[in-house]
DNA sequence: CCTCGGATCCTT
DNA sequence: AGGATCCGAGGT
């Protein structure tokens, strides 16, 4: 069972978005299932879109399909890429702000498969991670929290500064410089280095 | 209304 | 390097 305390509050979200993602480094991320299945992933990457950056879904603007960018942190924002899979981040900063957290990568539970060779990439990437954790639009502005059946949970352990790598992001053509990506160290889920 | 291309992933 | 596959966004 889940205890209380380790569940990530939605406004412990409610800060920069720039603040929020490398904090994410190493929570957790809970799916639990109507059917009963529950999994369980350590958060390896992340990257941030923030208001002002021409690579965001926010960037032009409140939309139907960005919206959720725009309401209250710690709710998710769930989009369709290239016709094919879903995108999960979370929703950062005030109600009004478009910005929010794409998960890019978890390494899942030990206890999810049976092989650990299997363990490692099954939710390498932010497409595949929908996926796994059957994450869709249905999804797309609830908060992250038990009722949901997806929510956050903070580190067990503290996390070195030096296990940390900040670089820039993946898959953009805009702001492609922006060093608004981080992941843990030495995780063999992180995308092309 | 039409066109373009995308915060991906897998195969060749 | 290219294809799958869909829809949002922006221009006409």
């Amino acid at each position: 069972m889940t205890p209380d305390d380790s569940i990530i509050q939605p406004h412990w979200c409610d800060r920069a978005v720039t603040e929020v993602a490398p904090d994410l480094v190493g929570c957790y991320l809970v799916r639990h299932l109507p059917g009963g299945t529950r999994m369980r992933g350590l958060i390896v990457e992340t990257e941030a879109y923030s208001p002002e950056d021409p690579a965001s879904h926010a960037y032009r603007g409140k939309t139907r399909r960005n919206a959720s960018m725009f309401g209250p942190a710690g709710c998710g924002y769930v989009y369709l890429i290239y016709g094919r899979y879903h995108c999960f981040n979370v929703v950062t900063a005030a109600a009004g702000i478009g910005s929010a957290v794409l998960i890019r990568a978890l390494a899942m539970d030990m206890s999810m498969d049976q092989s650990v060779k299997q363990r490692h990439r099954i939710a390498a990437g932010p497409g595949k991670l929908c996926q796994l954790l059957q994450i869709d639009r249905s999804l797309d502005g609830h908060p992250l929290t038990p009722r949901s059946g997806l929510w956050l949970e903070h580190r067990q352990m503290p996390l070195a500064a030096s296990g940390l790598v900040q670089t820039t992001r993946v898959g953009i053509r805009k702001a492609a410089e922006k060093p608004w990506r981080w992941y843990l160290k030495d995780s063999p889920e992180v995308s092309k280095k």
